[in-house]
DNA sequence: CTGTTAGCGCCTTCAC
DNA sequence: GTGAAGGCGCTAACAG
């Protein structure tokens, strides 16, 4: 049995209250008594039961972290950023994965409402009418959303401007000279954002390009979706002269394929994806993408959590702009291109 | 203010303790007054809070991660394989980043045992002492190590065999014809384990090589460190024909530089990493590995760790192997050589 | 079957 | 300055 506040005060002959407030530093208590409990604390190996103090202090000092997959790079270094705030402010996190499932997802939540999380940093919320509820209760905790989607979520809400990182990156391949981009797309469903689809077709009518229904093939962010959306696209004649992947771990499939079945990157096929993890610098990947900051997101949305928590704050709207990343996987320009780079 | 036990005992007009019976479903409680609470419960959107549960059990059900840097995409297919394991089982997990600091583990870990976690899933204990000595506390954490060192640290340990992933991979090496294999090593100091050094140190004696010094190189595990440490080892002359890393990161920047001078790998320079993170097995990269088992490691220990939980059990100490991956980095035979593959 | 009663370990008035 | 007492939300005997 872990030595109790009761047992210092015991040992060192005060009452509880006494031993209290010397741990606390709060309230007066002579030199001499508070020199006799720090001794007590120390002899005993004291250390409080936070569990005992939140209870009564209706604050854990721990918020949850919900993301869709820790094991992919990108959430990774998302959630690196917000282990960092959250401990240099004396808070623990809390780590919930969603797997992309909704019923994951309430439930995960559902686990840190239950134990007491001051706030919740939320990466991205595929049921967001339960974030939006949670956060309208008033003793419930502060929510903090990191989204794609334009709509605020939560009582804070940073968003990434996903909408146009695609419009650019796409907006980057016209330049070079392409006329037929095909799209690895997010999947399909209310609970994924479909901005960079948006921003994707955005980019080619206002080029005045067509539409190629049959060149746009849904994803799942996951390894091996790439693949298969690769394969698909690439079915079509003529062959499109460039992709746009909806993120870097199906870009990198995407080239990988093309590769395999000799087509040559970029010359043949030129591919930008989208959120720059750290493998899309590696060189022998080198992929152009857009680039997410996802340290300053974590960071933020860390930051912002916090200091919600110390002081009542109004709700607050952040928008981050992703930026092209321009490696060598779309090449400078395209053969036949009148465009130099 | 969420609403409490005693808010649903009142509005089902029942005792706090009948609803407690209810909601926890223990003990006998008719169909009738049963259905009233659970009424009740819907009515206040009622979760029982884990807070106060969990000072009363003595229990949490939450264990905490310690992971060097869950930035690092090796920790983070750990992490997930914990996280899932622990949420298989109805515990959450409470994230620690050490950064590889001595100092900030032992504040994560403090933080760990004041917020009362049940258990410690320990990736890597730079302070095995601190690790051991909490285990040994009756009332303590169970503490479950992942580790490359030969010591048990902690109730139970998960050792993988690093000596014996690095002999194998040299001996690749060596059978494919190279004398000369430079070594970008782990970092020195107590707090990391030489395992891999020593690997690479029996595999180049028992092949009756000369251990040249200067072909060995500290490194740091991190980004950044791989290329400074090859750097180091090809000022050498001759130049080594090999490269063995302590981790894929670390011989991935090894590749870059050996590319970005002139080199051809593997017909220049052979290499061989260490981990198998998902990286290394993308084209492009096709990195010849040591492949840790990230997920079972994670898994492992998780399960090791909760089941213990639930009932008492003997330590345990569980060795996993790694396996090396052949790919291309490290070439199919050495121009020259006598030995074919 | 259900209600009453003690606490879990801690903090916080409120007296003295 | 210091102590006694109440209570945070919940569970677990123990009576009825």
């Amino acid at each position: 049995m872990a030595a109790t506040i009761k047992d210092v005060a015991k040992l060192a002959n005060v009452a509880i209250s006494t031993a209290s407030r010397v741990i606390n530093n709060s309230g007066y208590v002579s030199d001499e008594t508070r020199a006799r409990v720090e001794q007590a604390v120390k002899e005993l190996d004291y250390t409080p039961n936070s569990i005992a103090r939140s209870l009564k202090q209706k604050s854990t000092y721990s918020l949850g972290l919900v993301v869709t997959d820790i094991g992919n790079p990108f959430f990774s270094e998302v959630a690196q950023a917000v282990e960092r705030a959250a401990r240099e402010q004396g808070y623990s996190v809390l780590l919930v994965n969603t797997d992309g499932k909704a019923e994951q997802e309430r439930d995960g939540v559902d686990l840190l409402v239950a134990k007491q999380v001051d706030g919740i940093i939320w990466y991205s919320p595929i049921n967001s009418k339960l974030a939006e509820e949670l956060s309208q209760r008033k003793s419930g905790p502060v929510i903090v959303t990191i989204t794609g989607r334009r709509e605020p979520i939560g009582t804070h809400t940073i968003h990434i401007n996903d909408e146009i990182g695609a419009f650019e990156a796409v907006n980057h391949l016209i330049r070079l000279g392409h006329t037929r981009i095909g799209y690895i797309a997010e999947p399909e469903g209310p609970e994924y954002p479909q901005e960079r689809l948006h921003g994707y077709l955005r980019s080619l009518q206002e080029a005045k390009l067509p539409v190629d229904r049959s060149l746009i093939v849904r994803g799942d962010y996951q390894q091996g979706g790439g693949r298969k959306a690769i394969k698909e696209i690439l079915k079509n004649r003529p062959l499109p002269t460039a992709i746009f992947a909806a993120n870097d771990l199906m870009a990198v499939e995407a080239i990988q394929y093309a590769r395999e079945i000799g087509l040559e990157v970029p010359q043949d096929l030129a591919v930008v994806g989208f959120d720059d993890i750290m493998l899309a610098g590696l060189r022998g990947i080198d992929l152009t993408t857009v680039a997410q900051p996802k340290y300053e997101m974590g960071q933020e949305a860390t930051k912002l959590l916090i200091s919600t928590l110390k002081k009542e704050k109004a709700s607050r709207y952040i928008t981050l702009l992703p930026s092209l990343v321009i490696r060598r996987s779309c090449g400078y320009r395209l053969k036949g291109s009148a465009v130099s780079w």
